[in-house]
DNA sequence: AAGTTCACCTGATGGC
DNA sequence: TGCCATCAGGTGAACT
């Protein structure tokens, strides 16, 4: 599911919780991720202490403890984090549930290609580091002259290199697509071919799609929901992503799905030469 | 180093 | 109804 607009959209759908103490925790699943296991000791790490803060970083959801530990949880392709009432029962593929004195929070992911990690706080930023994040495609350090930089030299077709989270953080395979459509980009450009022109276009072009995705709850295909369970109603306004053989909103010709660096990609064949 | 491909896992969908 | 193949908002390991 999610993408930056929908961690966005559940990180402020958790705001309630902010301030509430941790009353019990219980892992039912701790294999996610490969490579990614919930360690033993998780809820002896944070019963009892209080929600300081809920916030995004790329498309990792951060929370952090009053006892100094933090909670980042990433929901992969099918995850979700549900604000629940309080004696919720565990249902099939919810792996965590965490508790409050009137609520509870739910981390359900049928795949498990999510993770949950917990560090402590002074390790927040190396945490990052390691992972080789990139700028945040929202901060207003991505700009057409950054990314100018950081695709110099790079033959891989553009559509890649955005999907890289450490060339820019937060887009995946919908925004992706719908940014290079809005700027008439073909998704195959070598990414060191882009123009200045076509850059300055392309930056905006990502944060305006972003941000009106932000403000109708993100995408729902399948899966995405805010904590309280309400879809993003993006979707409706999507105009390349999964429409194939549709037609392109601008001059009518057939919307192309190819595959780039294995994953799907919706564009207008004339739009996007 | 940079560029590919593939595996990880479950569920939904469509063809036969 | 069932069986099989294909596909899905992501990531990172293992190849070339």
């Amino acid at each position: 599911m999610p993408e930056l607009p929908e961690v966005e959209t559940v990180v402020k759908s958790l705001e309630p919780i902010i301030g509430n103490q941790i009353t019990a925790s219980k892992v039912y699943q701790s294999q996610l991720r490969i490579g990614c296991k919930i360690p033993k000791d998780f809820s002896k790490l944070i019963n009892l202490s209080k929600i300081k803060d809920i916030k995004r970083i790329a498309k990792y959801i951060v929370i952090e403890l009053s006892n100094s530990e933090v909670l980042i949880i990433h929901l992969g392709m099918s995850g979700n984090l549900l604000l629940k009432e309080k004696d919720y029962k565990a249902k099939k593929h919810d792996h965590v549930i965490i508790s409050f004195k009137d609520s509870s929070i739910v981390f359900r992911d049928p795949r498990r290609f999510g993770a949950i990690f917990i560090i402590k706080n002074q390790n927040l930023d190396a945490f990052f580091k390691d992972k080789k994040i990139g700028i945040d495609a929202l901060s207003s350090k991505f700009t057409p002259k950054y990314l100018k930089a950081t695709l110099k030299g790079r033959k891989t077709p553009i559509k890649t290199s955005l999907l890289n989270q450490k060339i820019v953080a937060g887009l995946g395979n919908i925004y992706v697509c719908e940014a290079l459509f809005l700027c008439g980009i073909n998704p195959c450009t070598a990414s060191n071919d882009l123009t200045e022109k076509e850059l300055e276009t392309l930056v905006p072009a990502i944060k305006n799609t972003l941000k009106k995705s932000i403000k109708a709850g993100g995408t729902t295909l399948k899966d995405h929901k805010s904590a309280n369970g309400t879809p993003g109603y993006f979707s409706q306004e999507l105009l390349v992503y999964g429409k194939e053989n549709q037609p392109c909103p601008e001059c009518n010709t057939n919307i192309q799905k190819i595959i780039i660096g294995g994953r799907s990609t919706f564009f207008c064949p004339k739009c996007q030469k």
